[in-house]
DNA sequence: CATGAATGAGGGTTCATTCAT
DNA sequence: GATGAATGAACCCTCATTCAT
């Protein structure tokens, strides 16, 4: 009742890279390459279960059951789009901190805050592909070909942070956990400003970003008021 | 009447909330109020592509035909479904700014996102519902639906948030769009830390987003350092 | 495969007439008849299984469930409306051949066809319902309700081209199933003539029917030519 | 390409007959040869609505959604089925006229006649098929489908009807356009007495239905006797 | 490497029918 | 006598997936 939908008997669920016809030349990396992008493309407008194979394979310029040279199934495909956009952003974000290794531990949350609205002005699909993911839309197995890559990911946020506090730059009367996630939360909903497309301002959106943040959207101190469970009605 | 077959037949499109006066005897309200429970929590865990008509019925103890009694097809439940969320929250919402109509347009802000966060907490459906709408996983059509009742609910923040910055509440080098969606954002995401179900301290939550959203998550106060576009490669 | 797909189970398939609850004075028949006349309505559009249930409702006034107190189910108010429309048609005929007792059997024959033409150009529903039973539209058991009152219908035209033929009127060369076949096809298809539903000229109908049908379409008298087999090539 | 699903995406709406010209291997026409052939079968029997496609994939050998890789919905295919009916019925009648080229305009009228019943009596299922297209069983998209094809099948009849006419070979006293009806429906339906399939005389068939049509039913010239409109009365 | 052709499982939707009121 | 509410069987259609070529 309910359950999960798995997809089908999906011969090897863990051969997760399919390496056998790699041999340089030939044009499959390449149709593979395609794939994914337009995996993604089409996974960051219609979620997983919007997602046709016929759709994918229209935008990389094949049929549908070409894919199925290049990934298992619809799930791995799926995961390794995500995985894809997870190690990039990543990686982004490595490197942008190991360039600014030395700043203080509060200038590298800026950073990182910064280089990561960067990335997603460039629309990289690969990052609102990612949004479903959270949506409950994907399946447990694909869920969990992405959990390793994920969690690594979290951990450099998480890093960022807990240095930052430690050396005493965070307020004191905030969980770490919540403002991480709500530090994500935040920057990947600037999406859907930047959707519509129109030339944007990216510096000042980082600006925004950034501010907001760390500094907050109010520059008055005060202690904020504070409701009683019993003041906020839930109207049937 | 009798007809050729056509694609709707609206028989209860406008009639969203009508909750009380039904003569004593009809059990459709209550089945229908069953239905758009369970299709809010179907919706929540799977997405609108992902919710089978089946699973409604089985959570509201019914057939899926039995559904079409009380909606004319699937996008309609779903467009029932996120408006009554979306007029709920705006009613919650409302209410609780109405009981604090003296207060400066920053506590009234904040209260606005006390209401909102515990609102959240208590799991309302609606909201996570809710949260899918925006992935693109649901149709045109459904989306029209739910336009005016969401540019309401999106026109009191709006509101607030205009409120205080002509209050000169707000810092000046803030975008109030790009606020506006980073704070919902923010919130919004806060319903993942609550997933797990243990139970949670609900005033720490509410502290933590009002702190982190008002005053940032630093007490220092500096310039933030900006990369330039070059600084942040896309790791293809 | 591909067999008839039989209406249920039909709890008492011979009692046709459900006589039980029959008390003048209840407002039972006035429904019955008001149900007949609707299902001979849509059965005219639609025919048996384009017709719904809850279009003759509607077209009666009644939901659809009420049906089943006057009938027991879909087929056995169709068989009714085909009975009713053949006994009242055979009335029809047999009345104006009973008035034309006297004439001769050339006369007779002229007399029916114009009787016929008459009636459909009323429009009689029940007429252009009878039509669709032809088709193989309507279920086996539906045409064994009807079996009797259809031959005893066709039996009067039988006699009276069987009486003409006896006395000499009709060709030789003709095989009179074959005629009647061709007799009632033609009749018939004059309701699409009709349909257009413009002010027609009943008596010029009646006139074209009988000289075609009885003198021909031609004054010519010859021998027609006969085409070879193969002259005729099905292209595929 | 990766939009909101429309109703018909309209692969193959326009290829309707293109017989030849596939490269050898592609089985593909075969099947939709088929799948024609069985659609006629079942549309035969059941009409529109009655036909299933289950029923008609049964009868192709194929299973039912083989269907859609060869049509876009029911409609269509049913569309075709109609269309290739008419479009085979106009070629063979226009060849046999082309063939008598020569003859008079009456002795053409009867080779029609003759053509059309010999293409009956083989049975073929598209002309039955046919028959239901005027029943209001069929949608309208259907019908409008076929419409072009309807118009053009009609016209042959109508040009060697009012060259018959004239020439002055047709009873100045009835009205072509009911004459052509009138005709039609008579030859069609002939297929309900060849419906029993025991070898028949097609021979005698034919010259039955043109003496009928073109000499009359009677060799008796007379005035046919006209009922009053009050005669005929309808009973209730 | 990729496609053409087809399959099988399932999902949304319709509709005759039931039954308590 | 008739309706409100619901059911179950089926039907059309979609889509991931397969397999021979």
């Amino acid at each position: 009742m309910v359950e999960q939908k798995t997809v089908a008997k999906s011969r090897s669920v863990n051969r997760v890279v399919k390496s056998a016809p790699y041999e340089p030349g030939g044009k499959a990396p390449a149709t593979r390459r395609r794939l994914l992008d337009a995996a993604a493309f089409v996974l960051a407008e219609k979620g997983f279960t919007g997602m046709r194979l016929s759709d994918v394979g229209e935008v990389a310029g094949v049929q549908a059951p070409a894919i199925y040279y290049h990934f298992n199934n619809k799930e791995e495909l799926a995961g390794e789009v995500f995985i894809t956009g997870l190690v990039r952003s990543r990686a982004t974000l490595e490197e942008v901190l190991a360039l600014h290794e030395n700043d203080d531990a509060l200038d590298r949350l800026a950073v990182a805050i910064d280089a990561h609205v960067r990335l997603s002005a460039r629309q990289t699909v690969y990052g609102r592909a990612w949004m479903h993911r959270s949506t409950g839309d994907v399946p447990e197995a694909v869920e969990q070909m992405c959990q390793s890559d994920e969690r690594a990911y979290a951990r450099v946020w998480t890093q960022v942070l807990s240095n930052a506090h430690s050396d005493g730059f965070l307020r004191g009367d905030i969980d770490l956990k919540t403002a991480q996630q709500m530090l994500l939360g935040a920057l990947n909903s600037i999406s859907f400003v930047t959707r519509a497309g129109r030339a944007l301002d990216v510096d000042g959106l980082v600006r925004s970003a950034q501010t907001m943040l760390l500094s907050g959207l109010s520059e008055t101190q005060r202690a904020w008021p504070l409701l009683a469970e019993s003041e906020v009605v839930d109207p049937f």
